[in-house]
DNA sequence: CATTGGCATTTGTGATCACAAATGCGCTGG
DNA sequence: CCAGCGCATTTGTGATCACAAATGCCAATG
């Protein structure tokens, strides 16, 4: 999720459970999973490795995104206090700070750890679980995505985001939080 | 998916395995990743049983239907040709008969085989894949529900969805697809 | 130099087992 | 008759093993 390892990565169960310490049978139980929820890929043969999505599949799930964290946003909103507003603020500025230092895996981590502090808000585990899903199977492709990129500036979307939950201002927030989920897309046309 | 099972029915591995003619092995990897769906809940002893939502939870689900399989709908109505929609009114018989017959698993199953065979037109894997997640979530509740239910009438707004889908009507379908989802709801609140 | 053939190695699969914890049933005592 | 206790049973966990298939390397050949 966090793009520790990079599109196609390769692995093994018995690397697994060797680098967690413990036999294939957890491994693989991890990696069904896993697979399951589309975070990795097995093949026919059952080789196991991080997706390389297409353009179309990253475009699908930018669209999910969409869908969803614009719905968890919104139904967060009535529940969002200064607290909370004050904690995005201070995750943004740690997202900055992994812009600053060109560190992928930081930067994806603050950046999905901002949106996942808002949506607690939304009281909507199901909802939440959708979202991470999503962000599970885009991990090794954002990593590509930013480690392509060179950016010094952090997302501009999150003062946004921040600004229309002062306000109160719902179709602004929806709007925002649908602009910072899909700029990836951007970079990928680019 | 189907409401084979009631809510709350408890699974062992060893029964599953014995089920199936195999050992608990796969047995726990079937189970694992269902539950990791959200098919299937384990308590923290690790005992399986199908969930038993709450009317919350079941909220959302009904929500994140709503969303995913709206943007499914209208993805696939510019490739929804007749000989589609002929097969969709053939399924839609089915499911009549289903209700006729009070068969709650019958019902389920061709209902949602309607669903998918329009849903399969957007040429959109990864949200069909989504969509099928809340329908695997659902399912012990679905049977639930309609088998509490009392009725000899098939789904009205299916009749809508094949209407708005053969007018071209997009926001027709949409609000059709989005009735249809979630009528389960005004069933419970009943 | 590229391609094909074969072989050693790697790798996932499923079965089995020992173990510990949880469960549930029957018994006892009030 | 009911509540509480204790033990036999059930149940999930993780390790290990045999096996078959796939993989990849290396050499032989055109």
């Amino acid at each position: 999720m966090h793009g520790d390892l990079p599109p196609g990565h390769a692995l093994t169960l018995r690397g697994i459970g060797k680098e967690y310490e413990v036999s294939m049978t957890p491994a693989r139980e991890a990696v069904r999973r896993l697979a399951a929820e589309g975070a990795l890929t097995m093949s026919t043969s059952g080789r196991i490795s991080t997706p390389e999505l297409s353009n179309e599949r990253i475009e699908e799930l930018a669209a999910l995104r969409a869908l969803i964290e614009v719905e968890l946003a919104s139904r967060a909103l009535p529940r969002a206090h200064m607290a909370l507003i004050d904690r995005m603020q201070t995750i943004n500025n740690a997202i900055s700070e992994a812009v600053a230092h060109r560190d992928a895996v930081s930067y994806i981590r603050t950046n999905l750890e901002f949106h996942r502090t808002l949506y607690l808000r939304a009281q909507a585990p199901a909802m939440l679980a959708m979202a991470e899903t999503v962000w599970l199977q885009m991990g090794p492709t954002m990593r590509a995505l930013y480690g392509r990129l060179r950016r010094t500036d952090p997302p501009q979307f999150h003062r946004l985001i921040i600004a229309a939950l002062k306000a109160g201002d719902e179709p602004g927030l929806r709007l925002a939080v649908r602009s910072d989920v899909t700029q990836g897309l951007r970079m990928l046309a680019s």
